[in-house]
DNA sequence: AATGAATGAGGTTTCATTCAT
DNA sequence: TATGAATGAAACCTCATTCAT
């Protein structure tokens, strides 16, 4: 909000050929993985020199954090938590499931190799955690104490709830990721059994 | 007839040492990749030389199969869903956390570069899929589809149920390895929440 | 159209290195073997790094395919054929074996390597074959069938004459290589005796 | 035919088994070479473990001169020259390229990987000259010079001569190592056109 | 004498990065 | 700023040889 200076053409080219690169390395990264992507590949995949990617990025280490950073943005965009309270608990549940829907969708490539890296590379991880899996997680649970303080919801605990949907979230998109044919096709009947069951429970009650 | 001969010293010594250079490199593969870690750090780690590991796996891809293999064997030994299906609803769930607890516990170091390499490797994962996922997937559904018939469960789906439990769990392991402190410190708490959303739902009801 | 461009100075510097790289390794193969020389050698005696050699061959073994082109260029600029036929058949041979002097001075090195790999390699040695021993051997019968036509050579097998001759020429290489002084020092009287039996034959005629 | 004691069960047993190994190896080291065939290959050809290689060879430099000492014997055995002088000179040319034939299909597959080796190796190159190439070549140049003195030959150089067909016998192996039809399959109208060729000679004579 | 698991030196090849053009 | 040839460290892997059994 701060430098926005309306960007020079010769800006806005530079951005755009970034934004090319790190699209070009995320879907390599995303097919074959980070290390066995080579810049060459990138090079070719983003239609520029070898020698170009480092006038863009210092390394390529630079260049997950570069897809990381994306994904960042990608996510302050959504305003997941944005919805008024008086939404009601299952419509809540599945507007969020709708928008990760959508985020999937836009932002799949990027995600794939980036969780495969955090998980077995510390540095990484503890910044994913940081910028990405935290903030998420303490938006929902500032939604979910709303919800409590306001009765809408039994007064289980927000921040316990708050990892188990964002765990959720999480484990369907590997589910997805590993070929499943039902939570990529099922999408709908997906959101729909899970807030039948978080919002109703699953027992037979009388 | 051959095949369950007691094994002699030295097929015991070969096995033992198999499963010495397995671990060896479950761990360095677990704390900083599969990729980062070489065969000379593995070598090291398990007290052989680098040609002996060429003895045992064809090559360092074949290591994690290896890997792979073990947990297929460790899951198998669990018979998470051999559970009465007198337990009830609740008991059940909390008895399946603590048994993925201890799995995790037991198992994390091979779960982690393995869960790390099917993300970006379409071989891997299939057999990944096939070998781990689905199997337990189905165990599940199996599960819940006796104890809808029985009337026990509402009528739900049980396949996208299924899904959605695994999604949970391997979503949980993901947050645990990211670090966040309420995941790995208040497991039973996690539990019994989870318990309490899937059984009774989230919603206040009068 | 494009490509008899005059060379650019990049391209000819290319092209030069890269003939550079095929004698020093020539060289290095023929005096200890294709195996035992090792691409750091070769590296060193071409005075590049070894990384570059991978930037001009694909592997060790497209070096030995290199130096086999090379031979087949050199052997189709020998116009070993084009002497008019009314040469006569001494002074032909005595011409040929001239040039096998000249072709075996120039290209010794390499061709030593080579032929020592394609008598345990089949497929360089099916290339080797169809590339360079076939079109000699065929040449050779053409001019032959030519002399015969006109009557002045016998009705010998053309076909066959020329392997012998072939042979005759690779087996000398092969003795000279051995280190036979004779073959070695007095290819001239050798070409001598070879036209004179050849042409009149061993026997003592009245 | 000194120290022909008649050996024991025993000491035939290992004799048989060294040369069932250097048949083993000779066969292999033909078909892929000596370099890219691995001491485990000729083990399992020779069905013995590789540890017994060393039992009977130092090295596997050593499996090499073995073969080549067997060539050795192999040549002995065969009196190429011991044939009385009054056979005619063709019909002498015939009995040694019949000859010839006969070693090659008992040896070829011994001779191939040593005629390899001896291009490119220095010292087992001196080796074979000396104990395989020379005693030949001299044992046709002494035969030559009979010829000569009794006047059936020309005042050809023996020597040269000697050379000439030592060379033209290689040749035409290394030849028929290529594949040639010809040569592998005509070798009879072969050896008559030598034996024409150099008998009377090419040229048209009134 | 026979075995075959263990060794480790050393080979080929890859690839992130640099830098002269 | 863009290029791509050159680099060389380091990776994976092979294999002749040894030696305890």
């Amino acid at each position: 909000m701060d430098e926005s200076q309306p960007l020079s053409r010769r800006e806005r080219q530079l951005a755009a050929r970034r934004t090319q690169i790190i699209q070009a390395a995320a879907n390599l990264f995303a097919s074959k993985g980070f290390h066995r992507t080579t810049t060459k590949d990138i090079a070719e995949a983003a239609e520029v020199s070898e020698g170009t990617l480092y006038n863009y990025f210092e390394n390529k280490d630079d260049l997950l954090i570069g897809i990381m950073d994306m994904l960042t943005a990608a996510q302050q965009m959504e305003s997941h938590f944005d919805h008024p309270v008086d939404e009601s608990v299952g419509e809540f549940l599945l507007t969020l499931l709708r928008q990760r829907r959508e985020y999937i969708d836009e932002n799949g490539p990027m995600l794939q190799p980036v969780l495969s890296e955090i998980l077995v590379d510390p540095v990484l991880r503890q910044r994913y955690y940081q910028e990405l899996a935290l903030p998420d997680i303490q938006a929902m649970e500032s939604h979910f104490k709303a919800r409590i303080d306001i009765g809408q919801l039994q007064d289980i605990r927000p921040d316990l709830t708050a990892r188990i949907l964002t765990g959720l979230l999480t484990g369907l998109y590997i589910l997805e990721v590993l070929g499943d044919p039902l939570v990529r096709d099922e999408w709908d009947d997906l959101s729909q059994t899970i807030a039948t069951l978080s919002f109703r429970g699953a027992s037979v009650q009388d």
